[in-house]
DNA sequence: GTCATAATATGATCAAGAACATATTTTAAA
DNA sequence: TTTAAAATATGTTCTTGATCATATTATGAC
């Protein structure tokens, strides 16, 4: 064997990775394989070493986002009300590498096929049930769900808007709203 | 003059609401000139007698989707609650036809230029004002863009789950949370 | 160093679709 | 019924981007 295993693997952790941050801040059309392979330091001819399709890699890669983004928001936080904080942030709002899919996906989603969609809702229902453990007692399901269409919704629709005043009154109204939410 | 000047404005007017229906169902780039041209009756040569680009269409189509779905989705109906459970009702889930673009698109113009999100934050303040004003209260924003934020966030994350009973648990969810939203 | 092979790069193909140029048809006025 | 203009249809071009075929390069074993 010619080179270290570990070598191709990191390669391709690579595709991954700058094909996380590209299709959850752009969407899925609006980038190209070329772009991932630049963003990744290597060509578009590697890029069919390591996966079939640009719908391939697109499954695995809004995975790598989303477990990205868990681990990045809550970081040093446990609590429910720092991970909405954290959540509903300006600097979530703004930020270019680190988002969390859920928002900036939501609606290119349900313009996809099943596979992906089932995708998506894998990372919801692991958003949504750390969500609950944070939050208390155990039958904290329907809290956590209301809290994270409060998180999602408002992120999503903080960043459509041009009117940044309102954004940011929507995420902080949403915010407040969401920690308001707690178990009985 | 050989036509009457109602037959291109009647043309117009077919491309506009097939656009419509078919921009905010499908999203922008899963939308073809032909396919448009084609439910609205006539060829792909026919468009550019009315408009200079498929976006200048889509600024269009959106805009008429808004007015379509916020006709729908509020006749018969003046009081909040009830337009709150018209708009997160499995009806309006499952719909293919009448769907208020600001759930069908909101990340999807996250992705767009600024053109585009102009017209989107337009749209959305349209909708948070008449949500307002059945409210009650003037100084009621605050709930509005609340209860915005539930019922598009809440509609956008439904339809992007695959696992469509715990779609119709958030959509119940969002509608009960959003009607206990009241003016003091 | 040489070699075999895996990894990557380069160049080519192919399809989709937006945009356009031109041809045809339809209409209503004369 | 003729006709000119408006409306629509048909055929073409051109770009973009995914995919693939082939060439090159880098690596570690001998």
């Amino acid at each position: 064997m010619a080179w270290k295993e570990s070598h191709k693997q990191e390669s391709r952790e690579r595709i991954v990775n700058a094909a996380a941050e590209l299709f959850t801040r752009k969407g899925f059309n609006q980038v190209g394989i070329d772009e991932v392979m630049m963003q990744a330091g290597m060509t578009r001819g590697a890029f069919y070493a390591h996966f079939n399709s640009k719908i391939d890699l697109y499954e695995e890669a809004i995975i790598a986002a989303g477990n990205a983004a868990a681990q990045h928001l809550s970081d040093n936080t446990t609590d429910a009300n720092s991970i909405i904080n954290h959540y509903l942030s300006e600097e979530h709002l703004i930020s270019t590498d680190i988002r969390c899919p859920l928002p900036c996906l939501v609606s290119d989603v349900a313009h996809d096929d099943e596979r992906v969609k089932h995708i998506y809702t894998r990372l919801y229902k692991g958003f949504t049930k750390h969500l609950g453990s944070t939050n208390g007692g155990p039958e904290d399901e329907d809290n956590a769900l209301l809290q994270s269409v409060l998180m999602i919704g408002g992120m999503a629709l903080a960043r459509s808007l041009t009117d940044k005043t309102l954004a940011k009154k929507i995420l902080s109204l949403s915010s407040k709203a969401a920690q308001q939410i707690k178990p009985k």
